[in-house]
DNA sequence: TCTGGGGTCCTAGGACCC
DNA sequence: TCTGGGGTCCTAGGACCC
C-alpha cells in the first residue's frame, strides 16, 4: 500500500524512515547465527531471508534448533521451510508463517501445490500468470505438464522451460555460499515537486551520481543507466556501455550524455542513476548462478 | 488507490563483422 | 552487386523479487 494512502487511512500511525544500517546489523546477527549451526551452508537472499543447506535425518528438529538459536541471540522469530529443492524450501516458508516449520518435497508437492494458481509460485508474477491463463494454464499442476514447445514459443527458449520446471517444484538443491558480488548499484529519487528545467535536472543527476559512486567503492564502471519518470508516470531508461573506468570526470561526462536524452519540456518526476560494475575474475565465469540456470 | 527504492536476469531487435 | 547465415555486442524494455 502506498504510504500516502496508509497515512490517510490511519491518521495517527507512526511512520518511520528506513534505517538501513540498523536492519543490516540485525540481519548480520541472524546470518551469523545460521552459519554457526552444525554443518550449515548459508546462502543469504536478502535482509531477512536465507537458504540453509544441511544433511540431517531430522530436518524438523534442525529447523526448530535454528528458530531457538535465532530467537535467543536476536529476540527475532522466524519461520522455516524445508524442501528438497530451493524452490520448494522457499515456498514452504510461506506455509510455515508465522514462527512455524513446514516441509514441502517431491512427496507432497502436487498434493499441496497442484491445484493452486501459478501466481503462488516463486518467480511467477501477475504478468506471466495472465499470459499463462491465456494459454489455458491456470494451476501449478497444469503448468507442470504444459507442452515444452508451447511454453518456449510463448516465453522463449530459457524461460519457457524454466516456468515449466517451476511447476514441478524446481530442480536445484544446491545452496551456494560464495559471497555475493553486486553487479551494480543504483539510486533513484521521486521528487516532491517535478523537475522542470535542464539545470535542475542536471544538478539532481549529479547528486545521484555522487551517491552511486560511493556505493561502487572504486570498482571499475562498465556501464551507466539513467531512468526517467515523466509526469504523470511514463518511465524511460537510457543506458550506455563504457570502457572500464574509475575516473569521476569520465563517468560524469558519460552520465551527462544520457541526461541530454531527456525530453525537453517534459516535467520529470523521478530520476534514477545506475552503474554497472566490472566483475572480478573469480566471480565472472563458471559458477555464477543465473535465473534460468537451475 | 495512483504510484518507494534497490536489485537481478531475460528477450528482442538492430548494428556490425566474417 | 546482392544474398545468406552465424556470431557478438549494444540498447531498450520487461518481469520479478525483497
Amino acid at each position: 500500500m502506498p504510504l500516502r494512502i496508509a497515512a490517510r487511512k490511519i491518521p495517527d500511525a507512526v511512520i518511520l524512515p528506513v534505517d538501513a544500517p540498523a536492519y543490516t546489523a540485525a540481519s548480520t546477527e541472524v546470518m551469523d547465527t545460521l552459519r554457526a549451526q552444525p554443518g550449515a551452508v548459508v546462502q543469504v537472499l536478502g535482509w531477512d531471508e536465507a537458504f540453509v543447506g544441511v544433511e540431517t535425518d531430522d530436518p524438523e528438529g534442525y529447523a526448530r534448533a535454528i528458530q531457538r538459536a535465532v530467537l535467543e541471540r536476536t529476540r527475532l522469530h522466524c519461520s522455516v521451510g524445508i524442501g528438497d529443492t530451493l524452490v520448494r524450501a522457499k515456498i514452504a516458508t510461506g506455509f510455515g508463517k508465522p514462527q512455524e516449520v513446514f516441509r514441502l518435497t517431491a512427496e507432497n508437492w502436487f498434493e499441496v501445490m497442484g491445484d493452486r494458481p501459478v501466481i503462488d509460485l516463486w518467480g511467477v508474477g501477475s504478468k506471466v500468470s495472465k499470459r499463462l491463463d491465456a494459454l489455458g494454464i491456470h494451476s501449478v499442476a497444469e503448468l507442470a505438464s504444459a507442452p515444452e514447445q508451447a511454453m518456449q514459443a510463448e516465453f522463449g527458449p530459457r524461460m519457457g522451460l524454466w516456468y515449466r520446471e517451476l511447476g514441478r517444484g524446481g530442480s536445484s538443491a544446491v545452496v551456494d555460499d560464495t559471497p555475493w558480488v553486486p553487479r551494480g548499484h543504483s539510486r533513484e529519487t521521486t521528487y516532491q515537486v517535478d523537475l522542470a528545467d535542464r539545470t535542475e535536472i542536471e544538478a539532481a543527476a549529479r547528486v545521484l551520481l555522487e551517491q552511486v559512486l560511493e556505493d561502487a567503492e572504486n570498482r571499475p564502471i562498465v556501464g551507466l543507466g539513467l531512468k526517467v519518470r515523466y509526469a504523470p508516470f511514463t518511465t524511460k531508461t537510457f543506458t550506455k556501455r563504457v570502457a572500464p573506468t574509475t575516473d569521476r570526470e569520465t563517468v560524469t561526462a558519460k552520465a551527462m550524455e544520457l541526461v541530454a536524452k531527456i525530453a525537453p519540456d517534459r516535467p520529470v518526476r523521478l530520476l534514477g542513476l545506475r552503474v554497472e560494475l566490472a566483475m572480478p575474475d573469480d566471480a565472472r565465469d563458471g559458477h555464477t548462478p543465473t535465473r534460468g540456470g537451475w
